[in-house]
DNA sequence: ATTGTATTATAACGATCGATATATTATCCA
DNA sequence: TGGATAATATATCGATCGTTATAATACAAT
């Protein structure tokens, strides 16, 4: 019976990430949420309730557009070295093919200090944990396959990963060359005895 | 001739530094600051000029106080391994000592999307990379009298440990877990064959 | 004592903020 | 073909934003 909707939330969310991530919460205004999403302010609050629903939503979203799914994928490779190999291949991609130096939004929300609600701050967290449960579950793998060195504890090792991780997403932002990056990938990957391919 | 001041810089500076830090640049609002630093809004424009050099100012001594200064006093400990060691105790320290979770300014602010000026940022960052000057400097001087590993470069040393620091500053307001920041700092220090104190 | 100048207090500026009230439009169900 | 209902458009709300004009104040130098 309702009237269907024009554009879809993923179009919307889509379309909103962009402000948040460029300009942070606070100082996203809804006048340039609506006028990129192309809502009106009534349908945007309709939908969300309110900015922080909004800000909530486009963060799930891009959580699982650029996180989940690919965990998700990554979890699918057979070797789970290799996995875990692929997963910085890829960030470091993201963070050298980023002109504007956005960084994360995950990353830069856990330290934004806009008023923004508990509820999107646990979900920058959670997310983030998402993270290191993926490491540890890798490293798991590996250690029963017998691919890493014995003395390596999984969760204490993916600890250091997520750690390599969120010092890349701030590097994203600060320095972003790649070589740096690597090197850095490639120390923290040094200790869970995998390959380093050279760089080119 | 002019009338003095019954306010020091110092003094309106360490009192407008909580509210950036606590609320980040954006919504750190004119009336917050003047009501904190006990100045008007006429006084604090007169001798700021804006907002963000209000900010810049704040950034400054923020970073003086509680980076140069310390990196100053850290390079007079005759160990160059030690002043790193020190240097990772008292980061830890202040992350875990940290009921708030604020994190440190600085790093926040590279993060932070508001609109703050390019000289602040400017700021921001070159602060930053003293860190990584003093982490170089103290391996070079440990290279010069044969206490590191002699693969070690120095730069590139560096380099990995500005990434913890960055890491733990994004932990501190992440998980401030003291037992996990130490063994990050064990992790980064490992390579660099500096003994590992047990942590109590 | 008077002049000059930086400091400060008071008050308010226009702009923009997040949010809504009202009314209209468009679609599905009966 | 109506009625019900959600989605939308238009317009605007009061509050707060960063900023500044005006003027009074207080000290140093002459």
């Amino acid at each position: 019976m309702p009237r269907p909707r024009t554009l879809t939330d993923e179009i919307v969310l889509d379309r909103a990430v962009g402000v948040f991530w460029r300009h942070g919460y606070a100082d996203a205004s809804l006048r340039d949420l609506t006028s990129v999403t192309g809502l009106s302010a009534a349908s945007l609050y309709h939908r969300y309730r309110d900015k922080d629903g909004l800000f909530t939503a486009v963060l799930d979203r891009y959580a699982q557009q650029g996180l989940t799914s690919r965990l998700a994928r990554l979890t699918a490779i057979a070797d789970p070295l290799a996995a875990i190999r692929q997963f910085f291949d890829e960030i470091i991609d993201l963070s050298i093919n980023d002109p504007d130096r956005l960084g994360c939004l995950l990353v830069n929300s856990v330290l934004d200090g806009g008023k923004m609600s508990q509820a999107a701050r646990n979900t920058a967290r959670t997310r983030l944990g998402e993270v290191e449960t993926f490491f540890r579950i890798q490293l798991e793998k590996a250690r029963a396959s017998g691919t890493t060195h014995p003395g390596i504890e999984p969760a204490v090792m993916a600890e250091i990963l997520l750690a390599a991780v969120l010092a890349i997403r701030v590097l994203a932002r600060l320095a972003p060359e790649r070589e740096r990056l690597e090197r850095l990938v490639a120390h923290a990957l040094t200790s869970v005895s995998l390959s380093i391919p050279a760089p080119k």
